[in-house]
Formats: C-alpha cells, structure tokens, sequence
DNA sequence: ATGTCC
C-alpha cells in the first residue's frame, strides 16, 4: 500500500484509508490543504480531469475552514468541482455561486409504495407512458401548473408551504423534506424579474441532463433495524424523482455570477480561477445572492413536490386506488446543490459557517436536531442515484460525517466522460434498446441525445462510491434498489 | 444544469 498517489503532477498523500490529502502550499495561496475522499481506482478516475486542480484552487477562498473536500463521485464542474464540500466563514469568508452550481437545489426525492414488484412485471409500459405523459420533462416550457406573478412569489418565499396551502402536498411531505421544504432566509425581491419569468411557466417540470424520475425496486437490505425505520423492504416498489430549479435557479447563479464581476472586481482577481468568483461575507451582495439563492431553494422543492402529486395521480389511475391505500409516501428530499449558514464545531470551538455542497449530500447523523423527529434515532435519509442501469442507493448519515465531511457525503455516480464525448460514444436508441432487452429496463426520453448522455457507462461505480462512503462512516448503507422504468428530459 | 451565446 503506497503513502502518495501522484495525478499529474499534483501529490496526494494518504492520511488513512481512502482519504487523500493535498498539502497546503501557503506560498501559493493555498488557505488550507484539499481532501479528497476516495479507493485509489476512483482516484484514478478523478485525476483525469481538472477536479484535483479545481479542489485546489477552492483552497484559496478567503474565511475556508479545515479543509476543501472531494467526494468519492467526485468530477470537474465549473470553478467548484461536483462532489465539493467547502465551509467558509459566515462572518469572514465569502459565499461563491459557483460553489452551489447552476441548478441551485437540485435534488432527489423517494416516494414509497407498498407495492412490490409482481404488481409492476409486465405493466412497465402502460406505466412508463403514463408518467411520461404527466410530468412535463425536456428543454423549455411547461409545467404541472400555470404560473402567475403572484404564484411565483408564494413559491418563492414559502417553498413547500406553499404547496400545502395549494392542497398540492399533506402536512407529512414537510415533515419528510430537508429543513421542511422551506427556507425562511427566502428573498424574492433579490430574484430577477428575468428568472421569475424563466420559472413562471416550469412549475413542476423534470427538464433535461441528468434530470429523471424512476420507478425503481429494493434488491438489497443492508441494515435491517434502519430499513425498517425508514419503511423499506426488500422487493418493494418506490418512485425516485431527481431534479431542481430550471431555468429559475441558472437565471439566479447567471445574474449573481456577473454582480460579482462587475462589483467585486478586485476580490475576483486575487482567486486563481475566475470560475470560483465570490461575493464578500457581510457585503450586501452576499447577502441579496443568499437570500435569492434560498429562494430557488423553495422553488425546486416545490418543483419536487408537483412532480410526485403527479406520480400520484398516475399510480391512483393505474393501479385503481387512493395514494394513500398505495402507502405513497415520501420518504424524504435532500438537496445536493446548496450552500446554507450551518454551525460547525472547528477546531474545538462552534463556528457559522457557509456549508457549499454543489453535488454532494446532507448526511447528518442520529441525534442531530435537524434530523425529523422520525428518523432521528437512526440518521436522516441520504439518498444517492446512480445511473439509468444500476440503480441507487439509500444511506443514513453516519456517525463520522460531521467530523469528517460538515455533514456530507456523495450525491450519485459521478460522470465518467464529458456530454459532448459521451454522444460520441453510445447512440440513445441501442442504449435504450439494451436496456430493455437485456435489463428489463423501460426507459422514455424527450430526445435520443439525453439517453446518450447519460447512458449507464457513462457513470463511475456507484457501488464503488458507496463502498467509500459506507467505510468512512460517513453515510451508511441501508438500501440498494434497481431501475424498473424511467422518463427523462 | 441551461430558451447549450446577448
């Protein structure tokens, strides 16, 4: 077992078994070391792109605490890598748009049925079509519902609240949601008349890229006593939903993006990549991107929240009885592309902190107050999707993750390859005709080219990333399902 | 991710 793992140029050495560090270089700017969370084979993967360069760069932003952080799915994204975990100073540091990402609260969502699979075999189609033509999914237009100016605001400012005022969701959906489908910090004023008028008419809508929602089933019980916390068996049927703020959320990170350039200009170019731009803790800018961002937050979780009313419906249709006798409940919704004012104990002393995940996940343990009441003795729900051809994951948050990760671990498989190389090297309709010939596995999209995209080997090892995750005891497996049908952008 | 460039 070697000490360091050279990509590149760049040293990593081990601090023990698959955490990797990059040495704090002060001379270059470097504020902290970079920690990458990885098996050396996923570190193969991650090296062959620019993430370990990113990581390192993020090390530079003023007011960061201990460490910035690779997840195990770790690949490169703009300025931040995905999978990166930054805490930086409230009071101090900075808050960086580029540190969330363009989907501001992308996420996933897991709805139980009580359904097992024999009810499905043989019905995928007459379902797969059914959901397809519910959700409005690809580029562009179209949501469950017409908005409004005023519709907008209410969804701004009151997130899931909004939803239950709308009759859209029942009082145990909040309950089952990250921070209850709500932020309070919620601004609407500091979100443009443009991105308002970009979400107006994609109130729940799935959209296009990674975005999909599942039918999958449970193949594997790993932890008898959490499953069965969390309401989960073995060859049950549940409905996995994955997106986030449209074109609402890339019109906000866009506009904030160029505020910072155009107020902040001197700030911006003392960070080794302008991609990383950020606005000053305390500036008034900080504080209108927080507010605003908090705002997309609520939107996307009302997104969420319209698209399963949808399954709903589809499933009350299909399978001829009230959701409820279908026991479809939410299990829970976690955000991966977020930062939020958490407290932190640094260094022996609780600190405010900017907790940035953009692509990685919530995971806090048992006993953690913001854990729901149902599930805190065991942890919250950490929801990770793999890719249309190997299925996901649930976890709970691990004992070790707020020590190690801010309360954090990974968020899906990870890109392998580019969008671009990924249309040179799979065509969608053999991606999809395999998948159904040799996986049983019915799969509907807007456009051929998404399929190609996000074809299953165009992802790392899911079970490679969890492996990490379940042995840092950071979040721990509980639950392993399959895809049965899927519909996507 | 995204009315894949204002």
């Amino acid at each position: 077992m070697s000490d360091t793992f050279d990509a590149d140029g760049i040293t990593l050495e081990r601090v023990r078994d698959y955490v990797w560090e990059i040495e704090q270089a002060e001379s270059e700017g470097m504020n902290v070391p970079a920690r990458v969370l990885a098996s050396e084979a996923l570190l193969e993967e991650i090296k062959e792109d620019d993430s370990l360069e990113q990581i390192r760069n993020v090390t530079h932003l003023p007011g960061i605490q201990q460490y910035a952080l690779c997840m195990p799915d770790a690949h490169q994204g703009y300025g931040f890598p995905v999978g990166g975990v930054a805490a930086i100073d409230a009071e101090n540091g900075c808050i960086s748009p580029g540190g969330v990402g363009f989907d501001i609260n992308c996420g996933v969502r897991m709805v139980k049925t009580n359904l097992t699979y024999d009810d499905v075999e043989g019905r995928e189609e007459e379902l797969v079509d059914a959901l397809f033509e519910a959700v409005p999914s690809g580029l562009g237009g179209g949501g469950v519902v017409d908005g409004d100016a005023e519709t907008i605001e209410g969804i701004l400012e009151r997130g899931m609240d909004w939803a239950l005022e709308e009759g859209y969701a029942v009082r145990e959906d909040l309950h089952h949601c990250e921070d209850e489908g709500y932020r309070p910090d919620a601004d609407p004023s500091a979100v443009s008349k443009k991105a308002k008028d970009r979400g107006m008419n994609q109130i729940g809508s799935l959209g296009s890229g990674n975005h999909f929602l599942e039918v999958q089933r449970v193949t594997d019980v790993f932890d008898d006593e959490v499953a069965d916390a969390y309401g989960l068996e073995a060859e049950q049927i549940v409905v996995l939903i994955h997106c986030g703020s449209r074109g609402l959320g890339h019109q906000v990170c866009s506009d904030y993006l160029r505020r910072i350039e155009d107020e902040h200009p001197d700030f911006l170019k003392s960070l080794p990549d302008k991609n990383l731009a950020a606005a000053p803790a305390g500036s008034e800018l900080a504080e209108e991107y927080y507010g605003a961002m908090c705002a997309a937050i609520n939107f996307a979780w009302v997104n969420r929240q319209l698209i399963m009313y949808q399954t709903r419906q589809v499933f009350e249709d299909v399978f001829e009885a009230p959701w409820e006798d279908l026991g479809m409940e939410l299990l829970y919704d976690v955000a991966h592309n977020i930062a939020k004012k958490e407290v932190h104990e640094i260094d022996g002393e609780e600190k405010e902190v900017y907790v940035h995940r953009k692509g990685a996940t919530r995971a806090f343990p048992a006993g953690h107050p913001e854990v729901p009441s149902a599930y805190r003795g065991v942890g919250q729900p950490v929801i990770i999707p793999g890719s249309m051809g190997a299925g996901s994951y649930v976890l709970r948050g691990g004992s070790e993750s707020m020590a190690t990760t801010f309360g954090s671990t990974a968020h899906g498989a990870g890109r392998l390859m580019s969008r671009t190389q990924a249309k040179q090297e799979f065509w969608g309709g053999d991606v999809q005709e395999e998948l159904r010939e040799e996986n049983a596995i019915y799969v509907k999209a807007q456009s051929g080219a998404t399929i190609a995209e996000e074809a299953p080997g165009v992802y790392k090892d899911v079970d490679e990333v969890i492996e990490v995750s379940d042995s840092l005891d950071i979040g721990d497996k509980v639950v392993r399902t399959y895809p049965v049908c899927n519909i996507k952008g």
